[in-house]
DNA sequence: AATTAATGCGCAAACCTTTGCACAAAATTA
DNA sequence: TAATTTTGTGCAAAGGTTTGCGCATTAATT
């Protein structure tokens, strides 16, 4: 049935015509006569042809592959937004690579690199938590291969870009406290080098500016996601005596149920002493006890698929210099009454 | 800088010596003189010249493509098995290209031959839930494609494969019940096409008969997994009096949660009434107050990198034909004491 | 009947790289 | 000095496909 490697000088040798014509008949060339065609599509049949991409790669100078650099994939936000940009790029007929920066810049420069030199159609990245240098983003410009950031973006950098209306979010679970009579309101953030943490602290700003509350630098705090680091800054903030926030924000879910514990372990009851909201709403929050009061939901799946579709978009185009800038939409989810 | 498409044809021109010097200088092939070799390097240097992976490919028959099926990337088992999956890909050189079935068979033949036409290095896959026909695995294997089944494996189908050690976890788990003094010992599984639901099922069986407990078709159930019909079956489990049991071996975390959610709800206490212990031991249950008293950890990560690992065994022995099964060990995780 | 148009197909270049073979010039040996 | 080896380079094929151009043959037009 299926020969070993048959391809289309295999067809054309069997039926004694050249390959152009084999290639043309194969492709409804109308300058091929319609008896040739038939024979030619009746073998290619028979023999099992699949014409071979890399020999189109060659062709076409496309690749067919979209790179997608993911810090983590053992975090269900970022596994979430995988599974978007999935959809979109099967659906496309884009093949999908992924790789973890696990947290590193000097990984997340090899991967680059290695995209670069697979000549990839396009990148897709979060960037690391430690990237400060951009010099790899700027090669993958000049060589005009499309590039979108999405979520974890880097300053000041010009390209395109996916992000979650962060701010929104933050003034949304702000406002929601202040109608709960919270009035001491602090900030439990994530790494400051992130600009995920940024729009959360301008959030924050400008929410509790709006409302008319006061906060202080002691009201905002940041940890680097760690347990440990988490309890630390929650002891500091319970420590606080008379100016005790009655509400704290934090970067997302875990930060929340780490510093939730933590308060139980001092005797502090949540969501009655100190409320909390929180960014990402993971699911399985359905089931936890002891969960922030509200989460504000990002809809990573939704983050890929934007990202996915703008980077098809960008490929399209050839990369025309404009750089888009998407911003996906939040809401906030109440889960304790 | 980088001009737009440096290949060795440029160079060569750039320096007036032909194409095939240029190559060879590049690869320190010593039929080259020493000046040719420097001036050649210095200007690949210059232009920033990468070989086209596409080009190479061609020549090597090789893509350094590996691709991998998963059900869904939406669940925590299966994106750390990517994890591990990423992991040994990339330390060894290959790009691994994602794709989910979503559970549907159709879109996993699609898959498989999209794989098939991209002429990827090998392929790793855990069956969709309804795979019922096999007839794409086949064709995978009489293209001498390497194929590895994880996790999800069809019955009856000689392959490599990687599986964890459910039989053995099974077993452990309801030893654990025992020693609790729990003798009514039910199993609320999977849908019976997975065969991990049967490994389950076996060890269920075999833990049961070793510990001499009875048991009764009445208790074994299975759920599709969602809330509403293991809701039902738990329902079920509840109404029945006298024989109602007295602990539960739950296919995964999240039917133990749901689990355990419909005995709150029939004011049933969860781990004093009724015991549950699960598969899989997804970390979030640490913050989770009604949680199943023990669950088996299966070590998704290492399920991928094994593998992965075996995948690339196979690529490089050329499929000798041979096929190998790896188990993955498992660990009962204790959570109440 | 003679010119033009349409039809059917093949040649060869292009995409980029590697590599066996051949050829010339230089260096070595007899 | 003549014959042989070494050294440095180029030609061309191979890997698989597409496509512009050109060459026949046949059909249509005047």
């Amino acid at each position: 049935m299926s020969k070993k490697n048959v391809t289309i000088k295999t067809i054309a040798q069997e039926l004694g015509i050249s390959i152009s014509t084999v290639s043309r008949a194969l492709k409804n060339n109308p300058r091929i006569g319609a008896e040739t065609r038939e024979r030619v599509m009746k073998l290619a049949e028979e023999f099992n042809y699949i014409p071979n991409p890399t020999a189109l790669n060659l062709q076409n100078r496309r690749t067919n592959l979209l790179g997608l650099v993911v810090p983590t994939l053992e975090e269900d936000f970022f596994s979430h937004i995988v599974s978007g940009v999935e959809r979109i790029a099967s659906q496309n007929g884009f093949h999908l690579i992924i790789n973890q920066s696990r947290d590193s810049m000097l990984t997340e420069k090899e991967i680059i690199q290695s995209y670069i030199s697979s000549k990839v159609d396009g990148i897709m990245i979060s960037v690391a938590a430690d990237t400060s240098d951009y010099s790899h983003f700027v090669k993958v410009q000049n060589l005009e291969i499309p590039l979108v950031f999405y979520d974890r973006i880097p300053r000041n950098f010009p390209s395109n870009k996916v992000k979650s209306e962060i701010l929104h979010g933050a003034v949304e679970a702000i406002n929601f406290l202040f109608h709960r009579n919270k009035r001491k309101i602090a900030l439990l953030n994530g790494p400051s080098n992130l600009q995920v943490s940024d729009d959360r602290l301008n959030g924050y700003l400008e929410a509790v500016k709006s409302l008319g509350l006061r906060t202080s630098p002691q009201y905002i705090k940041t940890t680097d996601f760690s347990r440990e680091d988490t309890a630390l800054k929650m002891e500091e903030f319970i420590a606080m005596g008379e100016d005790r926030p009655d509400a704290i924000v934090c970067f997302n879910d875990y930060v929340a149920l780490h510093a939730i514990r933590a308060c139980l372990e001092h005797s502090v009851v949540p969501n009655r002493d100190i409320s909390f909201v929180s960014f990402a709403n993971i699911g399985i929050c359905e089931f936890i006890e002891n969960r922030p009061a509200a989460s504000v939901e990002q809809y990573p799946v939704k983050i890929g698929t934007e990202s996915a579709r703008l980077l098809l978009e960008s490929i399209q185009e050839g990369e025309s210099g404009r750089f888009r800038e998407i911003r996906v939409e939040t809401r906030l989810v109440i889960h304790a009454d």
